[in-house]
DNA sequence: CAACGGACCTGCCTGC
DNA sequence: TGCAGGCAGGTCCGTT
């Protein structure tokens, strides 16, 4: 479900009611996740307030006094915030109560996603520590793809979606972002020029930046904090699109397994 | 190192 | 209608 786009629409739409409050009571239904809950998570929240409400990629730090929450939603996560009383649905895993009533509700049918406690930075954690810069930020550029694709044979679309190289781009962006850039998300990456992947990281940061403007993309029943869905879903050009024609050529789009995941592209817009 | 497959889970859809 | 199989927005980890 969350993409970095869905991911920072979840942010944007807790913080105003997390910020500054402080936790009153963390209930755990169920700790396997992908790994367990912490036993003492409840206590290590219990009367702090949130300092901060950060993403750092897909993954939300609730910063507190002496560490932080991290949270990660998987693929079928999320949080949203409940007011008032609403009947527990299958697979809302944790509730954190805040003091004044509103509660963030944790759901995740697969339980891919994390709840974690971290002690101190939590940008120090094995988990960030490791990760690729942000697609806005100043050091994500065609440069910065070109140089580290050099002797890489792999697809530039598994490239582009390694959390290693750079966050938040999953496999719907990746798709969008190289139909966007005309490149074939099967060409090695080491093999495309620096003018493009210029070109790539422009359109990377422009689909994502749409797409957080519209609310994310809703495949199924993803809503967002608010309970409302993301609008992207329109604007894509290829993910999903199979066999249908292309917005630019009318060509059907085709689709191929890349890295186990399906990749959707236009054979005669893109090379 | 880089590349790849498996693993973690449930739900939904398709086809027999 | 039932059931098996495949697929789904992520990403870590172990093995080549």
């Amino acid at each position: 479900m969350p993409e970095l786009p869905e991911v920072e629409t979840t942010r944007r739409g807790i913080e105003p009611f997390v910020l500054g409050r402080a936790v009153e009571a963390v209930a755990v239904r169920q700790r396997q996740l992908r790994w367990p809950v912490p036993e003492d998570l409840p206590d290590r929240l219990r009367g702090k307030a949130i300092l901060r409400l950060a993403r750092r990629g897909k993954y939300l730090l609730f910063v507190v006094e002496g560490g932080a929450l991290l949270a990660h939603l998987g693929m079928s996560g999320s949080l949203r915030i409940v007011l008032g009383d609403e009947p527990l649905k299958k697979h809302d895993h944790v509730d954190i109560v805040f003091a004044g009533g509103a509660c963030l509700r944790y759901h995740d049918p697969r339980r891919f996603g994390c709840l974690l406690w971290v002690p101190g930075d939590p940008l120090a954690h094995p988990l960030l520590a490791e990760l690729g810069p942000e697609p806005f930020d100043a050091g994500f550029t065609g440069e910065y793809l070109h140089a580290a694709a050099q002797g890489r044979a792999t697809a530039v679309k598994t490239f582009i979606m390694d959390s290693h190289l750079v966050v938040g781009v999953g496999n719907i962006y990746a798709n969008e972002a190289l139909f966007r850039a005309g490149i074939d998300p099967r060409r090695a990456a080491g093999r495309i020029g620096a003018g493009r992947y210029a070109e790539l990281a422009r359109l990377i940061r422009e689909v994502l930046q749409q797409a957080i403007a519209q609310g994310g993309t809703t495949l199924r029943d993803f809503v967002n904090a608010s309970g409302k869905p993301g609008y992207f879903q329109q604007t894509l050009a290829v993910y999903g699109r199979e066999g249908l024609p292309c917005v630019l050529c009318g060509g059907p789009i085709r689709s191929v397994r890349l890295g186990q995941r399906s990749t959707f592209y236009c054979p005669r817009c893109q090379h």
